[in-house]
DNA sequence: TTGACGGCAGAACATTCGTTCTGTACTGTG
DNA sequence: CACAGTACAGAACGAATGTTCTGCCGTCAA
């Protein structure tokens, strides 16, 4: 495996799929990297293709590999002594959708009401990103239909019976008469405070 | 322009971006929607692009157009009978990073360690949208730099002093001699819990 | 019954794609 | 100096791409 050649390739790449979300052509790299061979494109892409930065959809079509989101240590002090603000387990964020959702037709967004389960950190007018799917494991955060309504809580097993615990002891448990419906189930959480 | 045809085709598209971060070629996307016609493909793609859901590059690629990403939100009260997704209706289209992010070459994410702030609905693991500005008002979650290190904390004020108090009375107040460093005000949080 | 229309299939086609092969200039090494 | 290796340029080529046009079929209104 050859080193990899002028690292601002990989930087001018980034930028490239930052602004478009998609990798280009081999011409339009070539033009990106100032490279008027397509042939000494297709050596530098397979050489990120080695690396991880880069990777083939089944289709054979090019696309991000694992390691392109990853940041560079370079750049990652702000000022002397300091850690890098952003985040610290190695990997920079392109969108935080991408970081929160993992099958966008199958999540949706549901806002909170109440503080029935404020134990959970779950406050009022907090954003839960839910997958939905009919069934849960216990200790789940589930969005459950009771009533008509979405309900936020734990889900738990009582003597053969499927029933909801809030994040909140002033709140009572929820024991559903008949079967209970589940919405989905909380990914993630988003708050705007400002 | 004509109306989008059947749903679940943007819904494959944006499970196929998630998983592979590319927008695949016209004859993939006919197996990925069970077409047999580029033409008709073509014609699809043409309607998300209307939509704004497809774009072009200067190069004429294609790729993810400004909806692309938006997320359902669901509605405050199901009605009766119909939680389900499939309606349009009862739904609003929200972009989590155009939600959180105003200032995108202001704004930071921090990632939080400790409990110092569980009272504020803060957990260890979460992130902050940190807005960088080096002030803030009483009763801001700041992000402050105290012996090199990032501190999240609430910032008050105490006989001409700014102080830093924490979201949970298992902790010290800090009360920094001489000039407190704000990093930035937060401005969102983003848990993953799956 | 007819005609218009929308959804889709199929083929034809120029363009573009990625690959491969050959060639050249520079650079370091012994 | 010879030699090998690296960094590119350029051309050739089959395969794949996106576009366009023609045609079939079901639906619905007149």
């Amino acid at each position: 495996m050859k080193p990899i050649l002028d690292p601002s390739y990989l930087d001018k790449l980034q930028d490239y799929y930052a602004e478009h979300k998609v990798i280009p052509s081999y011409s339009v790299l070539a033009t990106l990297w100032g490279i008027s061979a397509k042939s000494w494109v297709a050596e530098c892409v397979n050489r990120f293709r080695e690396g991880g930065f880069l990777d083939h959809t089944p289709d054979r079509q090019l696309k991000p590999g694992p390691r392109f989101f990853e940041r560079k240590l370079a750049t990652a002090t702000v000022r002397a002594g300091l850690p890098n603000p952003a985040l610290d387990d190695g990997y920079d964020m392109v969108t935080i959708d991408d970081y929160l959702v993992r099958m966008p037709s199958k999540t949706t967004l549901v806002r909170v009401r109440g503080d029935s389960m404020i134990d959970a950190g779950i406050h009022e007018g907090d954003l839960l990103v839910i997958e939905q799917q009919p069934n849960a494991n216990i200790g789940d955060i589930v969005v459950a239909i009771v009533d008509d309504e979405f309900t936020v809580k734990y889900l738990d097993r009582e003597k053969g019976q499927w029933i909801l615990k809030p994040g909140n002891m002033a709140y009572p448990v929820i024991r559903p008469q008949g079967k209970l419906e589940i919405f989905g189930v909380m990914a993630g959480l988003i708050r705007k405070t400002r």
